[in-house]
DNA sequence: AATGCGATGGTCT
DNA sequence: GACCATCGCATTT
């Protein structure tokens, strides 16, 4: 049923599995405390893809974009970041899904928290809510992952970092090219809500 | 509104 | 030793 469509999903191609993504909610305890948010932004990344951490093959480093579909591929860059992808399409195919933006469902309070290290307020939210969640490390920070999430299987219901259909969710998608890389840079495999 | 840049360390050549 | 699937703050238009 529900569980049977997000695994057809996940096993699709990552530019086909990447748009279906947008709604889907992300739930951790990673940090301790519950907390979720809808999925709004991605990114699809395949192992043909010059821009792909896969694109040369398995390493020990990218080695959760060639697992089961649906296992979390987080890895670190700019020497203080953490990103979470969705590993998609079929295990042994290194293609996964970049998490770049979330809509806050549970554990606000939280997720403000461990962002800016200061208490949420009203007036706070007027001017800082937009920058909460809207980048890949600004989701990984919020969601309480580091590499210790590496390769979770994020469909198990006893996972500490989950994936599930959220309520429908229609909105636009706009689509366009991935951000923060050098090479496809034309290639418009980036979906968000709009 | 757009551009620039420093921080900081893992990964691969 | 070069290159990052980034972020936040500073500076310039």
């Amino acid at each position: 049923m529900d569980e049977d469509l997000l695994e057809s999903i996940l096993q699709s191609p990552a530019p086909i599995a990447a748009p279906q993504l947008i709604g889907m909610v992300l739930t951790s305890t990673l940090g301790g405390q519950k907390v979720a948010g809808r999925i709004i932004e991605v990114e699809a990344y395949t192992q043909q893809d010059p821009a792909s951490h896969s694109f040369n093959g398995r390493t020990l480093r990218n080695q959760s974009m060639f697992s089961r579909p649906g296992t979390a591929y987080v890895y670190f860059t700019y020497g203080m970041h953490h990103c979470l992808n969705i590993s998609v399409n079929r295990e042994d195919v290194g293609e996964a899904v970049l998490i770049r933006a979330l809509e806050p469902v549970d554990g606000l309070s939280e997720m403000w928290h461990r962002r800016y290290a200061e208490a949420f307020t009203e007036t706070l939210a007027a001017t800082k809510l937009k920058q909460l969640v809207n980048g890949p490390a600004k989701v990984a920070q919020a969601l309480g992952i580091t590499r210790s999430a590496n390769g979770i299987y994020m469909l198990d219901n006893n996972s500490s970092l989950h994936l599930s259909l959220g309520e429908p969710y229609e909105a636009e998608l706009v689509q366009g090219p991935r951000v923060g890389i050098s090479k496809a840079v034309g290639t418009p495999w980036r979906w968000r809500a709009g």
